[in-house]
RNA sequence: AAAGUAGACAAGGCGGUCGUCGGUUCUCACUAUUCUUGAGAAUAGUAAGGAACGGGAGGAAAGUCCGAGCUCCAUAGGACGCGGUGCUCCGUAACGCGGAGUCCCGGCAACGGGAAGGAAAGUGCAACAGAAAAUAUACCGUCCCGGUUAUUUUAUGGGAUAAGGGUGAAAUGGCGGGGUCGUUUCCCUGUUGAAGACAUACAGGAACAGGCAUAGACUUAAUGUAAGAGCCCACCGCUCCGGUGGCGACAUCGGAGGCAUGGCAAACCCCACCGGGAGAAAGGCUAAAUAGGGAGGGAUGAAGUGGUCCGCUUCGUUAAUACCUCUGGGUAAGCCGUUUGAUCUCGCUGGCAACAACGAGACUAGAUAAAUGAUCGCCCAUGACAGAACUCGGCUUAUUGUCUGCUUAAAAA
RNA sequence: GGCCCCAUCGUCUAGCCUGGUCUAGGACAACAGAUUUUCGAUCUGUGAACUGGGGUUCAAAUCCCCAUGGGGUCA
C-alpha cells in the first residue's frame, strides 16, 4: 500500500483552490471541514487552509502536520479521484493526538465515497 | 538557611518503523553528438521517478523599535524644510548599541536607574490657593513719625522694614552660633578696657515680679533724634579668579564676592552632530496573454523623484496610423536574486574591558499553499515560551531549568 | 514578508495638536419615577469609560518610551 505523499498530490495554485471552494461539496464534523470536488486526474490531491484563529504559528503548523499525516495514512480508503481542501475548525486544541483526529476523518472519507459513487462508476 | 543582587550554561536523550525538504553519488527513461557494418558504447543535457550516504528552525526564529549590507532611482550632489540624537573617552561597518568612567537619584549593602547640552538669544506656560507666581510683592506683623487727646491705648494718615506668619509644587540661597546663659528695677565695691563720658564682662553684696523653657525679636543711648539686626563668626550651595591631578566629563585646594542667575526645553526654540527616497511583493531574465480600448501631452515639454526648489539622467525636435504619460482590461507560470558571510570554532598577542590583529581549521536550513512530523519502547521525571522566509549587528518583549560569584543594616531566632 | 494607522461609558463620538475645577462633555441605548386604563411617545432623574506598564512634570486622557489588542495596504 502506498503511504507516500508527494509534491504532485498537493494543491498549489490559487485557481485550483478557488475552483474547489466554488464547486465543491462540504463534509463537516466537530473538528474539520472538507471541501471536495472531482478533479479528472488519476490521483487525489489535498490542500490545507488554516485560519489565524487556530493560534500562533506553532499551533497552525501543528494542525497542518496532523491533517497531512491523517490524509497520508488514510487516503487509500478513497476510491474516487477528488481534490480536497481541509480546514481545521476554530477550537483546534494543540495537544490533540493523531488518533483523536483520525476517527472522524475516516468517517468523512467514507461519506465522500458514497457521495461520489457515480464518478467511480464512470472511471 | 532565608532574602536580595549580578552573571554563565542548557533548551529532553537513545533506538525501531512509516513519511517530508534540499545536497552529493549511482540507477532508469528520453534527446543530441561522436565512434561503429550492425548490435552497442562514450560524452553532454533534461521532466518525472527509484536507491544509498549525509544534512535540515531559535535563544528569542517574535515585536519591527534602532543601525547597516544589498538592489533600483545620479556615482546620492547643493539650499531650505523636516526628523533623530544629546555627560566624557573608547569600541564598532554603523547605531538611539556595547565597554570603561564622571555626576545625580534609589537601596543597609551587593547593585540598579538616568533623552544628563543651553533658561544671564528670544517667545511662551504655571489651574486652585495666596497680599504677591516673575520687571517680585507690604496682607498680617515689626519699627519710626505726624495728627487726635489732659495723658495712655485703640482706630486712622504717612514712611521704613523681607528677621517672623499663613497659601502653594514652587515665595528671590540654605542652616547654625554670638551679640542677648528668663525678665525687670536699683545701687555700691573691686578688677579689665578707655583720653574721657561711659560701656562690657567677671567676682561679691541688695531687691522685685514672673516662670520651669516646645519660652523669647527687639536692643542701646537720648534734649533733639539717630544707629544696628546683611553687626561679628563658622559651614554648605552659588558666582568670579587662580593652583594641582586627569586625554576628558570632572575632582580637589586656596582666595575674593553678600547672592546677582527661581522652575518647565519628553513647550516652541538655540547650539552641536547625524540622516536623499523606496524596499526582496526590491530588482533582473524567460514564457504566456490582449482591443494597440479611452483620455491627455508637446521645447516656457514629459517622466524618473513620494517634502519643495535647483541640479542630474532618460525620452522626445514640428506633427501624427509614430512616441510618452495616465486610466481601463488581460496575463498572474517559471528561473535568478538565495545563502561563503562585517560567518563560526580553536590557539596566540595587545587591551581594565567592549573589541582588534595574526595563524590554523570548518561549511553549518534554504522552503515558496511553504519542509523537522506520526507512532512504539526505555531512561531522566512529564520538557516553558515558541517556527527561518534576502542577510547581519543590537534593543525590547515572552519564558523553563541548572550552576556560580557577591551582599545582608535594623529586628527576630 | 514589508509598510502604515487606530484604541475614551453597552454603542457612536467630543476633548489630545496648545498639559490644570476633566469630579472627562454629548447622542442613542439601559434603569427608576411622572404622565397614560396599558404600551408607545414625552418630561425628570440615575449609573456607566480614558487598552496596560514605565518615564518627564508641581500636575498626564493629553507629552515621551515599551508592550497588548484591533484594522488597512502591496505583486
Amino acid at each position: 500500500m502506498n503511504f507516500r505523499f508527494t509534491k504532485a498530490e498537493h494543491l498549489t495554485l490559487k485557481k485550483e483552490f478557488e475552483k474547489v471552494f466554488h464547486e465543491g461539496k462540504t463534509f463537516k464534523d466537530a473538528k474539520i471541514v472538507l471541501y471536495v470536488t472531482g478533479n479528472g486526474l488519476q490521483y487525489c490531491r489535498l490542500g490545507l487552509v488554516v485560519s489565524k484563529k487556530v493560534g500562533n504559528a506553532v499551533r497552525r503548523n501543528r494542525a497542518k502536520r496532523l491533517l497531512r499525516e491523517v490524509y497520508r495514512l488514510n487516503k487509500h480508503v478513497l476510491r474516487p479521484h477528488v481534490d480536497i481542501i481541509a480546514i481545521p475548525r476554530h477550537p483546534f486544541a494543540s495537544d490533540l493526538k493523531l488518533a483523536d483526529v483520525e476517527h472522524g476523518f475516516r468517517k468523512l472519507l467514507l461519506q465522500i465515497n458514497t457521495a461520489f459513487a457515480h464518478d467511480v462508476f464512470h472511471q
